[in-house]
DNA sequence: ACGTTTTCGTACCGTTTGGTATTTTATTAT
DNA sequence: ATAATAAAATACCAAACGGTACGAAAACGT
C-alpha cells in the first residue's frame, strides 16, 4: 500500500514491491491471486484507513464552513495526504486496471457522491446551504476538487497554492 | 499525434504508433532521434494547433462573463477537445516525460498561467474583474479547473456534468 | 552501364513486465 | 531417524518495451 500510495501507480511494479516488502514473488501470487487483487486488497485497505477520514468529516454534523474547512485542511495540508491519494489515483487510471480493482474504486466513487449529497441535503434541511442547484451535482464538484487537490499535492505543487485553489473552489458553495 | 490524443499516453508505444503510421521503426527514430523527440515534437505541433485556441479567446479582449463562457464551451463540450488534452494528460505524467518533452510541457503550464494572468489584469484594469485574490493565483486556478474538464471527458464524463462541474468553479471568478 | 553513396526496412538486442513450473527447504508422522 | 507432506523460493516463461546493427534497395554521379 505505502508503494501505490507514494509512487505513480504505473511505476510500482509486482517485482518491486516483492522486493521492498521482502516477500517471493510467488508467496504475493499465492496470497493475493494476482495484481488486481493485490491492488483490490491495497485499495480496500486504503479505505478503511485513510478514506475513512473523509467521511468521518461528514459525519460529524458541523456547520457548512466548519466541515468545508475541516475538508480544505485534510485535503490540502495534512501529512497524511503527503503523497496524494491512492484512490484518485486508481481512478485516474481506472482503464488499466483489474475488473475487481475497477469495481472497488467504482464503488467508493459513487459512495463518495453519496455520502456528499447526504452531507449537502442535511445542511440544507438545516437551513445552512441555500445553493440551487442539485445537491448531487454539487456532491461530484466536491469529490471533484478534493481529487484536483490531492492530485496536485502528488505532483509536488506546494502547499499554499493548493489550499488556494481548494479555498476558491469550495467558496462558490459557502456563499451560493 | 493523434494516438497520443485519443488514447492514454502509458498505452501507446512506439511499435503501435509505427503501425498506425505505416512507418518503419528506424524511419520514426531517424526523424525524430528518441521517444522523447518524438513526444516533444507531437507537443509542439498539439500546442501551435489546439492549445492556441485557448490562448485566441483569452486574446480577444471580450467581457469577462463571455470569455468564461467561451472557455467553459470550448472545455466542456468543443469536438476538439472529446477526448482530452495531449497537454495535460503529458502534465499528469510528468515524471515519465523525456527531458524536452518535459521542458515543453513546463514552459507551455507557466505560459499559460502568464496568459490568463495578463487577461486578469486586464479585466481588472477595465473594472471588470473585482477579485480580491492576487491574478497569478486565480489563473492557476483557471487552468486547474481547464485542466479537470478535460481529464473528466478523457475519463468518458457525460458533457453535462463537465459543463456544471465548470461553471461552479468558474462562478466563483464572476461574482468576487 | 557501372560504381558509389545514401536511404530504408528486416531482424535483432537487452531489459522489464506479469505470471508459473520446478526444485529446494521446512515440518510433521511414525 | 526416516519417510511423507506441506510450504516457500529459485529459476524460468512468453510477450512487449525502447532502441539499433546490418543487409537490401534505391538514387546518384560519371
Amino acid at each position: 500500500m505505502r508503494a501505490y500510495w507514494q509512487d505513480d501507480l504505473a511505476d510500482v511494479s509486482i517485482n518491486a514491491i516483492c522486493g521492498l516488502a521482502g516477500v517471493s514473488k510467488p508467496a504475493l501470487y499465492r496470497e493475493f491471486g494476482s495484481e488486481d487483487g493485490l491492488m483490490r486488497a491495497v485499495l480496500d485497505r486504503y479505505a478503511a484507513q485513510v478514506l475513512s477520514e473523509i467521511f468521518a468529516i461528514l459525519s460529524r454534523d458541523g456547520t457548512l464552513a466548519d466541515t468545508l474547512a475541516a475538508l480544505i485542511h485534510f485535503a490540502s495540508e495534512d501529512a497524511t495526504m503527503e503523497t496524494g491519494c491512492v484512490f484518485f489515483k486508481m481512478r485516474a487510471g481506472k482503464h488499466r486496471l483489474g475488473p475487481r480493482t475497477r469495481d472497488g474504486v467504482e464503488a467508493i466513487d459513487s459512495g463518495a457522491v453519496s455520502a456528499f449529497t447526504g452531507f449537502l441535503e442535511a445542511r440544507r434541511a438545516a437551513g445552512d446551504w441555500t445553493g440551487d442547484q442539485p445537491a448531487p451535482v454539487v456532491a461530484r464538484y466536491m469529490v471533484e476538487q478534493i481529487g484536483l487537490a490531492l492530485a496536485q499535492r502528488a505532483a509536488g505543487e506546494d502547499t499554499a497554492q493548493v489550499r488556494a485553489t481548494l479555498e476558491l473552489a469550495f467558496s462558490v458553495i459557502d456563499r451560493a
